[in-house]
DNA sequence: AAGTGGTCTAGACCACCGC
DNA sequence: CGGTGGTCTAGACCACTTC
């Protein structure tokens, strides 16, 4: 354990799991600094790692509390298709479909923020989760991240990405929903018509350079989205 | 200006506005402290929040960097409809379609964490932008959380619903994609079996308490939904 | 090696809640 | 009123990036 606040906030989920359930008050932010021999700063730091995964919260002047359970779940986090899948209890697999050079067309240079007639990297999967058809997705890569030749269809592209300096930290993300191609129904195996949950992603690096552009279109019988959000009230 | 950290994120903000772009270097810590006169801890208070907003990010070990315009503003954020449709340029109005004491079915006590049969009180309404069918939301309260004679019709639900001393904090919320029915298309004016896109939302409190369960339907040619997600590579 | 953000100490006073 | 979390000071050392 690295540092004292993680030690103290793994002592705080386990005093939780021990002995507390949802909306009980936790011990005093002064008991914790006597109870671990460490400063108040660092309490502090370690409660505020947890409420900001929603285990605990605040209120001021009363105690610091522990979160429902109902309400357990992280913020919204950027995940590759396979952790999704594994964390949704579904063993992933991926099928290649198409994986060629094309030159960015009017959207796709739009999304990576390059030039039209870019040369890009264009990898295209049928994805699946317990070996059955969950998903189709177009990865879009300008050259200069990852060239064709380098990529491996048999390793993680974050990881390959990572590798070759491009490591991917955050993402925006458009969600809709759509109406399945005939081809597209055809491979996911629906009736063509369908309705699909389309999420197109511009993934970026820390410092803001824009690495990837990808379509993923999820059968809507077999996935939904599901996010956490707050209200914030204290803007400005 | 109440505190000392927020007059310094004003500071820095005004920096940012006057004479930086995206992914310039911030003036550091120290230079900050000495600039506004006050402690470490209140600059890093300050710069927290804004990386919190996303408008700025750190790197250890080199400084603190303007987040990219396209990145900044979009940290998922639980708004109202009309929120929403403001924020997105239109002008949101509502047409009320069905208002009716019911008790809860297996779903909606599920949601609400109540007993099945437990009174509610239900609201459907078409929602409007610009004049035109955007969505149609159903919205379910426990008769305790909100009397179905107190409800306005012609007030914001979530103002209500915090002078009822039931401020609504978090929500969880399910994205999927739905086939529209006969009568939803119809009321939403798209042809029959269109796509489009089904938003669950759990509402709580602060607290954890749940107080409101809702259903929306958006028209999908009109509708996307946009979210900004992290990596988080820091966990344990 | 110099400069940066990350963690931490040992105090202090303020704002808010509940009795 | 006493106890809680919220803000703040004035230092210190560590970990990392950059040159």
């Amino acid at each position: 354990m690295a540092h004292k606040y993680e030690t103290v906030a793994s002592g705080i989920r386990e005093i939780i799991d021990a002995s507390l359930v949802a909306h009980d008050a936790l011990p005093s932010e002064r008991e914790l600094m006597s109870r671990y021999s460490v400063s108040r700063m660092t309490v502090r730091a370690a409660i505020a790692k947890l409420a900001d995964e929603g285990l605990v919260y605040n209120v001021h002047g009363s105690g610091t509390y522990v979160g429902s359970k109902d309400l357990f779940l992280k913020t919204p986090k950027l995940t590759s298709f396979t952790e999704d899948m594994t964390s949704r209890g579904y063993v992933a697999s991926s099928r290649p479909l198409a994986l060629s050079r094309i030159d960015a067309d009017e959207e796709i240079a739009r999304h990576l923020g390059v030039p039209v007639d870019t040369e890009c990297t264009h990898l295209r999967r049928l994805r699946l989760a317990d070996n059955n058809p969950m998903a189709i997705e177009d990865v879009y890569l300008p050259r200069t991240v990852l060239e064709i030749e380098h990529l491996h269809l048999d390793q993680s592209l974050y990881e390959q990405l990572t590798e070759a300096g491009h490591e991917v930290y955050r993402a925006e993300q458009e969600i809709q929903a759509i109406t399945l191609s005939e081809e597209d129904s055809r491979i996911l195996g629906v009736p063509s018509g369908s309705a699909a949950l389309s999420v197109e992603r511009v993934s970026s690096s820390r410092r803001g350079q824009l690495i990837e552009f990808a379509r993923t279109i999820y059968r809507a019988d077999r996935y939904s989205f599901h996010i956490a959000v707050t209200r914030d009230n204290n803007e400005k």
